[in-house]
DNA sequence: TAATATTGTTAGGTAAAGCTAATTTTCAAG
DNA sequence: CTTGAAAATTAGCTTTACCTAACAATATTA
């Protein structure tokens, strides 16, 4: 069994960890609605992530996170919140695409580049000091909207 | 059958584009090195290539491209190029890394996205205008060795 | 040109991620 | 405390993308 977590089943285990969150117990109807898919490839899903040792999982009990399986979480969710960061601070996005994108690039941009997108951030947050006023985002903005207004 | 391409395929066809260019013609256990798998893995890809439409292929024959796969490869192509592009010189990473990371990144990013890094490209470029000294690259670059210099 | 080496394809298998349909467990009401 | 509905699981199938091993076609070269 390869034991690297995909793409598909990080994307469960942050709705788990979210869910508990939330309802205190996971279901697998609420999971299916979440991820879109049927109740059957939660079930499937919950076993290779218990396979993989991220969640603790028997038939018809609640499932948990395990120590591993939050690590992992954390990890995901930290990436999520620099790409949304980025992706709404220097690409000027709205914030609800920035999540949205933020959700499928968060498994599919090497770590390396996220971290480089991290320092850049502080690198324009440095650059734009506490003036508020026209910081390279509200230039940006602007540069945008002066392409859009000539077609 | 699914007529999208998937990331693996789009791959394939990159490779085949590039070896053609190259050698004119485009073989199998080529394409096998290039993708790093093995040959009949490459056999079951072009079958594939070849039920999309997006390849001429008959066994034992030399693989040609179809106008609608020479059409995905120029928009893959200028995807990869925006992406190296902002990896290299917004990110400030060294051009090999860039061009890897690009490879990964051109059947990841949503076109959305890329298209909006073109534009911070457009806009990067214009705010450092001719002078080609003390541009935002350098400045970043200057920054990032701050960075390390005191860990 | 015949023998051999290389290259390409087929057949059959695995794992991930989904599906439907059938079955089993749990739970809420009567 | 039984029973029927809802929720969860299992069984069996699909597609993608890979694998190995066996076989077929093409090339090389003696």
């Amino acid at each position: 069994m390869e034991n690297r977590v995909s793409g598909a089943l990080e994307s469960y285990l942050e709705q788990i960890a979210d869910l508990q969150k939330i309802h205190g117990a996971v279901r697998t109807s609420d999971l299916a609605e979440r991820m879109g898919c049927k109740r059957s490839s939660v079930t499937n899903a919950l076993q290779r992530l218990s396979e993989k040792g991220l969640i603790n999982y028997q038939s018809y009990r609640p499932v948990t996170l395990t120590a591993e399986g939050k690590k992992t979480i954390a990890a995901l969710s930290r990436y999520h919140g620099i790409l949304a960061d980025f992706l709404e601070n220097i690409l000027a996005f709205p914030e609800e695409f920035a999540q949205q994108e933020a959700c499928q690039l968060e498994h599919r941009v090497s770590p390396c580049t996220i971290e480089r997108m991290r320092v850049y951030l502080e690198f324009v947050a440095g650059k734009d000091g506490d003036s508020g006023q026209n910081t390279v985002t509200s230039q940006f903005n602007d540069f945008i909207k002066s392409k859009k207004e000539l077609p």
